[in-house]
DNA sequence: TACTTTGTCGACTGAGTTAGTCAACATTAG
DNA sequence: CTAATGTTGACTAACTCAGTCGACAAAGTA
């Protein structure tokens, strides 16, 4: 139940970028404020700006920056582009439902594995999907604060 | 953000030890029952006897049992045993922590990243540490009773 | 005893994923 | 033009996952 490395870099991308939000910062600058190789981190750059987040300009004053307001996006979204979907299996997945074709309860009956799994999925969703780029960088002071507290936002999450 | 098959399949498993709580069954009679591969099932329950969950015994009624009360496994304990730690990322796992070694705020500021994702460690582990075999083969029955410890946090009370 | 049933253990494998690297090319500023 | 930067695709070494295989050990039955 590890995320990757990709992930987790393109979250710490993303506190510069967001840090940055306004301005292009080059891949270097990122590398080296986050500890990131950085040829490693120019594909994950360009996954997320494939996926709409970011936009890039070539050249001599060029560099990578933020496109979307950082409270529009969601830790969750960020993971799903580099990880896929955040589900710890695919049956209970909202964004990336798969029938899991082994089990013995399909349809029949009731499965136990994935009505526990689908409350883990939600559990997770419900932090991830709640929780802005914006509240990441300020820190604890989000809103989207504890696991002991249920969301109280109803961002709908999906996934 | 996956479970292994091998704990699909080790949970599966469980399932039906637990429906057959202090009577032996075979590799073969769970394979069939849970639709698992029989010979890959050999190494679950093999790991799950090192662990302390199940005895087996050799010849011709032989079989492997649980030998643990299902109200005293969780599936936090099994998960932990067949896919390792809970937490998303190293740094805030509770029972395997390793220090991030290329984080850039490590012991000098606050970490956006290991924030977050404490706080998905906990909503995971809340849920699968207070789920007990128990509880999971008796389904939606929504009793969730912690049975190790106290439950701080009522997550898991549907979906 | 011999035989059958069952578990035990370690080695092995093919497919896929992760975490990168590299080289060639495109675009823009000065 | 040239230097700085981004773009793309191919490549790879190491590792993990899911599963198989073969030799062996123990226990019951004939």
């Amino acid at each position: 139940m590890k995320f990757s490395k990709k992930s987790e870099y393109g979250l710490r991308a993303l506190i510069e970028l967001t840090k940055n939000y306004g301005h292009p910062i080059t891949r270097q600058q990122i590398g080296e404020r986050q500890n990131v190789p950085v040829v490693f981190l120019e594909q994950i750059l360009l996954s997320l700006k494939h996926a709409g987040l970011l936009a890039s300009t070539r050249g001599v004053q060029g560099g990578y920056a933020l496109i979307k307001p950082p409270s529009k996006v969601t830790l969750g979204q960020v993971i799903r582009i580099l990880d896929g979907p955040l589900a710890p299996i695919a049956c209970v997945s909202k964004t990336a439902y798969q029938k899991c074709l082994d089990c013995p309860y399909t349809k029949k009956a009731y499965c136990p594995l994935q009505h526990v799994m689908g409350g883990v999925r939600n559990a997770i969703a419900d932090i991830l999907d709640n929780y802005s780029l914006e509240n990441f960088i300020s820190g604890m002071n989000g809103s989207r604060r504890s696991p002991m507290r249920r969301a109280t936002a109803r961002r709908q999450s999906e996934a």
